[in-house]
Formats: C-alpha cells, structure tokens, sequence
RNA sequence: GCGCCGGUCGGAUAGUGGCUAUUCCAGUGCGCUGUAAACGCACCGCCUUCGGGCAUCGUUGGUUCGAGUCCAACCCGGCGCA
C-alpha cells in the first residue's frame, strides 16, 4: 500500500516548516509535495489572516490546496476529499510522496477515513429558511429525512441539523454510508509542546501577522466583495482587526482578543487530535527522530 | 460637608420579601464522520463517599415566620451642589 504522510498539530506550532523540511529530504531524489488540510486556508486573498504558508517559505516544494476557492462561497469537506485524494493520485504518480499538513482534524479525519462522500453543495435559501426553526422541530424534520443521522446527530446543534436536512434533500434518498477500504497508508506525525510554550509561540506569530499587514488584507477583501458577514461565520480573527480600525478597540485589547481566538482555537484541536491513537507525537524540534520514525516507516 | 445614584461568582448584568440568585463574556473540560478557526454540551464560591452538604449578594446591626430585596449606621465608588 503507497505511504501518505500527514503532519498535524496545533496552530502556529511549525508545522508548515516541518513538512517542506521532510519533503525536501525524504525519498530522494523525488522529494514529497505538500497537501494542505487547513479549511481557511482554501480561500484564496486571505494569506496572513489564515497563516498561510509564503513563497519563500515554500523553498520550491509545491504545496497543493491553498486558494481553491473564493472566500464569498463555501467550501465544504466532502470537496476537500475529493479534491486532496486527487491530489494524492497525481503526486503519487510523480513517484513523490504526499504530506498532509494542517490543522483542521475534521478534514484528516474525512480523508484519512474510507467514508464516501457525495458532494452536496450548500443551499442558502434552504439554511436561511430552517435557520429561523427551532432545533427540535430540525430534529424532527430530519428524523423523517434520514433516521439514522437523527440517531447520532446532537439534537441541539442547529448548525448541523441543518446541514444534515440539506443533504437528504439533496439526495433525494435517505443517505447511504459507504465505506471503502483504505488504498493508503497514513503515517501521523503530530507535533506538541507544552502550553506555555505554545502560548507564546502564538504570540510571536499574532505579531508577526499584525506587522505583515492583515488589515491591508482585510481590505482588499472587502473591495473584492467578500461581506463582512462571511468573516464572522468563518469565526476569522480579522473581525478584531476590524473593531481596531473601528475604533472599538485599543490596540492592546484587539491583541488580546486574537490571542484568545487563537488560544481558544489551538484547544479545541487537541480535543479533537487526543481520540486518534494513530498520531505519534513529537515536539517540533525532534526532526531527527521524526526522520528516523519516517524511515522506519516507509 | 450636603444631596442623589450605585456596590450581586474573574468582568458585565438580572433579581414583585418566600422554592434551586439569572443571563452574557472570560476560564476549564468535553463532543462532533457532511458549514469544523464554524457549531454544540457540561462545569464554573467551598467541601463531597457525587446522593448531597456548607456558604454567599460592601460591612455591621435591625424589622420579619422568612431579607440580595425593607430600615439604620458605617465603608467604598460615581455624579451634582457647595
């Protein structure tokens, strides 16, 4: 079975470093290409908002799923899976070896997992209209739609209920599960470090997006049409750059809050990351190990 | 100094004298296989054998069967007048 590579972690932790770093040194002389799994780092403009990894930083390793899509719209999972097992085919056919890196969990997982998704594309007439239900008459709803979602789906979270109605809709069917089984081997690599120190590598890298100019970002975006309605439901730190520009914030309370966005975010990726007892984890300076742990591997 | 207003969980807030002091934010933990940096849930004074137990609404007294709520004095903050 062909070896995929997958590098998570937590936000600002160098995981982008990490993975051009290995593509450049491991199977040589092909090298590996890197696969991002990030679902803000999809949308194309928004660079310095979502950490993008830059040019340099790529050292000539091409990198596959960034800016495949426009920020006005959305991007939704089951296009990710479509579009990075694609990705891992092509790349695979160079005789190179994909490296996953990211931090969206939710995106590994889909990929990582045999799970088939059909793509059902997001009905905004449709949401609009069973936003404004309660979530027990969703649940309801949905109960008549496809029972065997209603069974593990959490009553209470309208954002998914709604979600869930819009693809039995869609599909016209109760939906299906279709598993199939794995055509690769994916090898985890997760990198940790202790709080503190995570702490402050966030820090450092706020300010360094700060200096890089995510309000000038903010605003292309904006004359390129993008609502400002689209920054909050993506949950994107520049809504406090926004109310700094505002002038609803100092400079110093608009640092805290991203702080706290970020913080708030690097948490609840661990949550997620803690289930998978596939991830063998390292700190990030452990890159002879982690070399050696590849080789083994491969 | 006088007058007025206000002091409730880390912050903000609700609270006709009567069950369990509310909600939001922050904090902590967790969930999530179709929006995932989104979204949801739990806890969030102290102790706990997880059944519950003990506190608590600036302080001290008082009225009352019963006070965060009424009264008095004091302390603190804000505003106004001197």
């Amino acid at each position: 079975m062909k070896k995929v590579i997958v590098i998570l972690g937590q936000t600002a932790i160098g995981k982008s470093y990490l993975a051009v770093k290995i593509a450049k040194k491991i199977n040589p002389p092909a090298g590996g290409e890197v696969i991002s799994a990030d679902s803000r780092q999809v949308y194309k403009g928004i660079d310095i908002g979502t950490g993008k990894i830059t040019r340099a930083e790529m050292k000539g390793i091409p990198h596959h799923l960034l800016d495949v899509a426009n920020p006005k719209n959305q991007f939704t999972v089951a296009r990710y899976k479509k579009l990075a097992e694609k990705k891992i085919k092509e790349i695979i056919a160079r005789g190179k070896i994909p490296i996953i890196c990211g931090g969206t969990g939710f995106y590994i997982d889909a990929l990582t997992r045999g799970t088939v998704l059909p793509e059902v594309l997001p009905n905004r007439k449709l949401r609009k209209k069973l936003m404004t239900k309660s979530a027990i008459a969703l649940f309801v709803t949905l109960k008549k739609l496809d029972p065997r979602r209603a069974n593990n789906i959490d009553p209470k979270n309208k954002i998914r209920l709604i979600r869930a109605i819009e693809i039995a809709k869609a599909l016209g069917k109760v939906p299906k599960i279709t598993e199939i089984k794995p055509v690769y081997k994916f090898i985890k690599i997760g990198l940790r470090v202790p709080e503190d120190s995570l702490k402050r590598k966030i820090r450092s890298r706020l300010r360094k997006r700060i200096r890089g100019g995510m309000a000038a970002e903010l605003y292309d975006l904006k004359h390129q049409g993008v609502p400002w309605k689209r920054f909050i439901e993506l949950g994107f730190d520049q809504k406090y750059i926004a109310l700094y520009l505002r002038g609803k914030l100092s400079q110093k309370e608009m640092f805290e809050n991203l702080f706290k966005n970020n913080w708030q975010y690097a948490k609840r990726q661990m949550t997620w990351f803690k289930r998978d007892p596939e991830i063998k984890w390292f700190t990030p300076d452990q890159y002879k190990k982690i070399e050696k742990y590849l080789k083994k591997k491969l």
